[in-house]
DNA sequence: CTGTTAGCGCATTCAT
DNA sequence: ATGAATGCGCTAACAG
């Protein structure tokens, strides 16, 4: 229970040796010979020997901790990215210290000197999902600076964020491959970056398929299912045909898929439908009503940590965006067996 | 940039006075003249002098560092515990050392030398929801241990979880004020105990009003929503009226409304429907269709890192189960307006 | 009031 | 092959 913590001496002194050399034989270093090696093995063994991290880290330099800065911790979005990103970190034996929301001018420059005094051994910044550049804390600091779910400004900067181009352009092949040739897009604003990244996957896939999209354009409203309601209706309204939407998200999907469903509509019979986000992934659930895009936030996160452990370990360290790739989750919206 | 750190020997050597008594300054310590006071700060400041927190750590013995113990940390219900705990023990500048899935014989032994060996300062141990006992760690810990979103088997340990009893009284309650008083519970099999908890919540507040549950008893099934679509055409078909239904959480209750809906019911008008998890909320969404209970599972998260660093920061340190309180959330399928 | 000494636990010279 | 000495950076006990 409340035991003392055994130190090395004490090894040292149960196998009759010095520190020092208990501490070779520990770690794997200098010649030793098999005798003593033996007998300190075992009295550490036997003693239950942890050497004490703190001890260790003044000597070595390095803390085992990473910092993490959060614009928004609990988002929903975000959570997948730090969980994945420090239970990721908690693999490699590496604290986090997470300081929320204090990316701001107020407590940034605080924060910074905390994060220093605990000698950090790297830093994750992580975003809010939007693309837009967040501005680089990289020059605060001496060790590797990394960013997820959100871009830095400083192309020197190494961002990782999930493949929204990517995404729109499986959801299009997924639709080709259907046999759907009439494809509409309801998603949001285009100058919201996440948006548009999907919009020119989907592009780039109907253009290699000599496909147009269904009214030329996408509809551009925000990432509410009331959107969703409001461009099916349109959509239908101008009357002109089509066979299936890829929907900016899963929220709008499923305001477009009440509608088609009250106008008389089978989904996937008539209209196939894809999502994107995995909604009902995030929340456990097995149903999958909807064929939709999964993000995998989970594996952005643990893909950043992933790196900059490697960097800190002196692996590469290159600037610029670092794509992860997005997964189809299909769903009943475009099974091949149109039940509904 | 790559400046190596300044020690407090520098801060010490510029104001022309010992380590020690630099020391002292900077801690507020002992009784020193405030002209070398004064000049001691003011080289820190100039240097902005940074004590390293691992050497002030080695010679305190207290590692800011918590370990946490989980059972499945990318769970959809985790992840926000986990979460909001990291994020508070942020805040208490403690750094959090994250293993997930080691609570299983085989590692567990090796995880728990590992944090000794890191010389933690307090534990925290995450369930996955269900109220089962998790086996007691505590033993192999001399230091405070807290359980989360789970219940230890050992009354000894502070145990916290959402209030589910809570959430079906609160539930009731709010369906009785709207007048209802043919109120149906279509939840999961009794022996989850979170299911138990939400219904004797819910018993509880009939009871007090002298109520009795559609059906004398509620619907058990699991927690999908085809159980819900399958429940509510079973009350349908019963033939009992009701004019309110009670769900163990929302994915039943979107399975209920659409039948209700298909059948021609108006909700709130018909039938007022209550579920709980808040999903919706979960993932950041406004669109309250829902009336439900959120656990606040972050504020769950953060209510047990706090206990755990006031216990060890020599606070009490009670066994056995503490609630965190869940609220409700307004949605339309209780809305005192009926549009639908 | 302040400087000197010692020690936290370990790793790493340097001697032997 | 092994032990003694030194230092990582800081705090605390003891002198002066």
């Amino acid at each position: 229970m409340a035991r003392k913590p055994v130190s090395l001496r004490d090894v040292a002194a149960v196998a009759g040796v010095s520190a020092s050399t208990a501490s070779r034989v520990l770690n794997g270093q200098g010649r030793v010979s098999d005798a003593t090696r033996q007998r300190i093995v075992e009295a550490a063994e036997r003693l239950d020997f942890q050497p004490n991290a703190l001890a260790r880290s003044l000597v070595s330099g390095r803390s085992h901790t990473i910092g993490v800065l959060a614009v928004n911790a609990p988002g929903a979005f975000v959570m997948p990215v730090l969980t994945g990103a420090t239970t990721r970190l908690g693999e490699h034996d590496l604290s986090a210290l997470i300081y929320d929301s204090h990316l701001d001018r107020d407590l940034l420059a605080a924060t910074v000197r905390k994060l220093r005094a605990r000698r950090i051994d790297g830093l994750l910044v992580l975003g809010d999902g939007s693309r837009s550049g967040m501005r680089s804390v990289s020059e605060g600091f001496a060790v590797p600076v990394v960013y997820a779910y959100g871009v830095s400004d400083d192309a020197q900067d190494a961002s990782f964020l999930h493949d929204g181009r990517l995404a729109g352009q499986i959801a299009g092949e997924h639709l080709l491959s259907l046999g759907r040739r009439r494809i509409a897009h309801i998603t949001a604003w285009d100058y919201d970056l996440s948006a548009r990244a999907r919009a020119e996957g989907l592009s780039s896939a109907l253009d290699a398929a000599g496909v147009e999209l269904v009214l030329g354009h996408p509809l551009h409203g925000d990432w509410s299912r009331q959107w969703g309601v409001r461009a099916a209706q349109e959509l239908l309204a101008s009357g002109a045909p089509f066979d299936a939407v890829f929907c900016g998200n899963d929220e709008i999907a499923l305001g477009v898929y009440s509608v088609l469903r009250d106008a008389g509509l089978r989904v996937p019979g008539d209209v196939a439908l894809v999502g994107m986000d995995n909604m009902s992934g995030m929340l456990g659930h097995a149903d999958t009503l909807l064929t939709t895009i999964d993000p995998r936030l989970n594996a952005l996160g643990a893909a950043a940590a992933d790196y900059l452990v490697a960097a800190i370990d002196g692996g590469p360290y290159e600037g610029g965006l670092h794509s992860v790739p997005c997964t189809l989750v299909l769903g009943e919206s475009t099974a091949l067996d149109p039940a509904a």
